[in-house]
Order: C-alpha cells, then sequence, then structure tokens
DNA sequence: ATGTGC
C-alpha cells in the first residue's frame, strides 16, 4: 500500500493510500498554494479534490502571513452532530417530509427572541444576513437523520451516551451570506496577497472571520432546533466543530508525548521566539477538538472518530483531518453522466432506502453517491497513516438539501 | 460557497 503520508515535495504532504482517487489538478493547486510567502507546509487531505484556485479538503501552515481568501468565503462552515430522542421505530419518512417542508424560509417571527437572545450572547450585532439564520444553503451543505450502523470502540461510544434506538441528526452548513460579504468585501481591497499579521488590515479581517465563525455556529443551532421542533423531538448538542477557518498556532499548545522531535521538524520554521503560526483549513477538520463527525455522500456512512495526536502523523498533517468523502467529479459532469441511468426520482432514494429531499434537479444530480469517494478509503487512509481511531458509523435515514425546485 | 451574474 505505501506510505499513507506521501512527501509531495519539501513543504507539501498528501495523505491517501492507493485506493484513494486524488485529481491532478487538486495537487497542482496544492504545490501551488504552498508556494506563497510565509507558508511553511502544505497538507492535503485524503478528500482533496480541486477549488476556484485553491484546492478543498487541505491545511496550510502559515508564519506570519494570513490568506483570507485561502480560507474562503464560507468563514466558519462545519459539522454539527446532535443526539435526538427520536425514536427509529417512530420514523415515517412520508410524515417526516412533510413537516419539514418550508425549512427553507427564514425563520418565523416567533424564533425572533431567541436568535436575539443567542446573538448577544455571542457578542454579535443585528446585520442583513441573520434572515439567514436557521437555513441550510445550497452546494454540498445538508441535514441529515442518522441511525448508528456499527459501533467499533464500544466505551468511547458510551461515553457519549448516544442510544443506538434514536436517530442522531447531522449538519453542514456555514456562515451564509455574512462569510460571502466579508471575503468580498476583503477582496475587493486586497485581492488575494496575504496579510501581515501585525497590520490593521489584518485585525479587521480576524474580528470578523470570528464573528462569522459564531454565525455559523448559531447557524447550524438553529437548523437543528429547527427540525427538531418540526419533528418534535429533543436534541442535544454533541459535537460543532468549523472546517474552513484560520487559526493561530502555538508548538506548545499540544503535548505531544512521545514524538516532540518530529513535531519540532515540522514547526522549526515557525517564528522561532514564540514559535507562532497561523493554520488555514480549508474544507479540513481540525484534529485538536476531540472526536469529531467525517460524512460520506448521501449515500454512504458517516463515521465518528477520535483523532490520534500521539502520533508522528499528527504534527505532519498540521492537525487536520479530512472533513467528507471529497467531490471525484466535477458539478458539471454529474448531470450529463448520470442523466441515463436515473431519473430525478431515483436520486431521491439510497442504497441504504434512505430518503432525500432535494427539489433542485442540478443539485441532486450534483450531490449523487455517484460523485464523490468512498468514505471507507478516506477513512481509511487516515487510520493508515495513525491520524484517527473509528469509534461508529452511521448511515443516513433521511437527507435534506432543499425543497426550492427547478 | 453566495438574497447567485451578464
Amino acid at each position: 500500500m505505501g506510505n499513507p503520508i506521501q512527501k509531495l515535495s519539501d513543504n507539501v504532504s498528501l495523505v491517501a493510500n492507493a485506493d484513494t482517487w486524488i485529481e491532478g489538478k487538486a495537487i497542482q493547486q496544492l504545490e501551488k498554494t504552498a508556494q506563497l510567502d510565509s507558508i511553511v507546509k502544505a497538507v492535503g487531505m485524503p478528500d482533496l479534490h480541486p477549488g476556484r484556485g485553491y484546492p478543498i479538503g487541505a491545511a496550510f501552515l502559515s508564519r506570519s502571513k494570513i490568506y483570507p481568501a485561502l480560507v474562503g468565503n464560507d468563514i466558519g462552515c462545519g459539522m454539527s452532530l446532535w443526539k435526538t430522542d427520536i425514536k427509529l421505530r417512530k420514523v415515517n419518512l412520508d410524515k417526516f417530509e412533510k413537516h419539514l417542508s418550508t425549512i427553507d424560509a427564514p425563520l418565523h417571527e416567533d424564533w425572533k427572541e431567541y436568535i436575539d437572545s443567542r446573538l448577544v450572547e455571542k457578542g454579535l450585532m443585528k446585520t442583513n444576513f441573520d434572515q439567514a439564520l436557521g437555513t441550510i444553503g445550497g452546494g454540498n451543505h445538508f441535514a441529515e437523520l442518522q441511525q448508528v450502523s456499527d459501533i467499533y470502540d464500544e466505551a468511547v461510544f458510551n461515553a457519549l451516551d448516544i442510544s443506538k434506538n434514536n436517530l442522531v441528526l447531522l449538519v453542514h452548513s456555514g456562515s451564509r451570506g455574512l462569510g460571502e460579504s466579508i471575503l468580498r468585501n476583503h477582496v475587493e481591497e486586497f485581492g488575494h496577497q496575504g496579510l501581515d499579521e501585525k497590520s490593521e488590515a489584518f485585525s479587521h479581517y480576524m474580528k470578523r472571520h470570528d464573528d462569522a465563525l459564531k454565525f455559523a455556529e448559531l447557524n447550524r443551532e438553529l437548523i437543528a432546533k429547527r427540525i427538531l421542533k418540526r419533528l418534535r423531538g429533543n436534541g442535544e448538542l454533541v459535537i460543532d466543530v468549523n472546517h474552513n477557518l484560520v487559526s493561530q498556532f502555538r508548538v506548545s499548545q499540544i503535548q505531544v508525548s512521545q514524538n516532540q522531535v518530529s513535531q519540532n521538524q515540522v514547526f522549526e520554521s515557525l517564528d522561532s521566539e514564540n514559535g507562532k503560526g497561523w493554520i488555514h483549513r480549508k474544507g479540513a477538520t481540525p484534529s485538536d477538538c476531540g472526536i469529531v463527525m467525517i460524512p460520506g455522500s448521501r449515500g454512504d456512512y458517516s463515521y465518528l472518530v477520535k483523532p490520534e495526536l500521539n502520533s508522528n502523523s499528527s504534527a505532519e498533517c498540521l492537525y487536520s483531518l479530512a472533513h467528507g468523502a471529497g467531490r471525484k467529479w466535477r458539478r458539471s459532469d454529474c448531470k450529463s453522466r448520470l442523466s441515463k441511468r436515473y431519473k430525478k426520482s431515483d436520486l431521491e432514494r439510497t442504497g441504504f432506502g434512505s430518503r432525500v429531499i432535494c427539489k433542485n434537479k442540478a443539485l441532486i444530480y450534483e450531490e449523487a453517491p455517484e460523485a464523490y469517494k468512498s468514505i471507507s478509503s478516506v477513512i481509511e487512509s487516515m487510520k493508515a497513516a495513525n491520524l484517527v481511531t473509528p469509534i461508529a458509523r452511521f448511515k443516513p435515514v433521511l437527507t435534506y438539501k432543499t425543497q426550492g425546485g427547478c
């Protein structure tokens, strides 16, 4: 199988086993981005795929400059997992689909007081983007009801107190129009150049970036609460982790018990006085925030994994993991590749027998399971690299994309 | 990705 962490060049690594398809264009983007001024290390995750200029499924360490364009427009995009009290035996997909109609619309006035109080608690000002709070958005965003399928580590799983008889809810969304406007305003003034950490522009961007993280977290919370209310269920947040962000890293921040040497090798090019740097995650899940969920396509499993920090690999991989299966096909290719095989109605069911709610015809093809890599190859790559230990996997019951038709 | 671009 070869080394699961391939060294592509001096400061570029790729986590992928032989089974994991990685597109050449994504590698080119990874290597080109690694050449940017102040960037000392780039790592492609097994879900690496091409983006608009910069690859998705990658992490970048810089010394003293940050690159807002590298984080992209969906600042704070992430994954939240909720355990619910909705019993598997109570699942009625037709009823659920009815209950979930119109959740694309802005939240009703009844939510206003709660939203206002949550904004205040998070220190966020009101903006015109608030009407998007509680909505999923487009692209690869979704909300998915899932059931436990397989448990690999009973002790760790049981500690999370997730019942095998109940559904869980996974929400993938971000900061909607807010993050988009932050990046657009930034690019209009500065283009794609990096911002020195001592500059005023840096502080201005980071303040807005941090607000977008909080906004995205609140958005996912409101999406989950809205769905649970519609389904007459209750839920509790288990995990919420962002995978599009830039954050400061200190060498001393993580204790690597056995392999301090390797960590120092990776981070040796940072400022020698304080050992600080910036980790840009573009579709890369942090590995230093505890247990995380890494979903496959709507027709594949989602894996709950425990990141392993006591390995050579975690520093080499910039304390980052894949954020999903990663696209295999370009969006624009999906319809032509699949329309002979499947009608739209075929795509509203998956191999698991789960339901897909997506009234947008282009999107239901673009997000077809065939358009994504196999999640097991992504997980196996990270396992072989000693980055994660799988705890459990879940299978989809109902995937909500959008009611918006066209 | 985006109250979606000419």
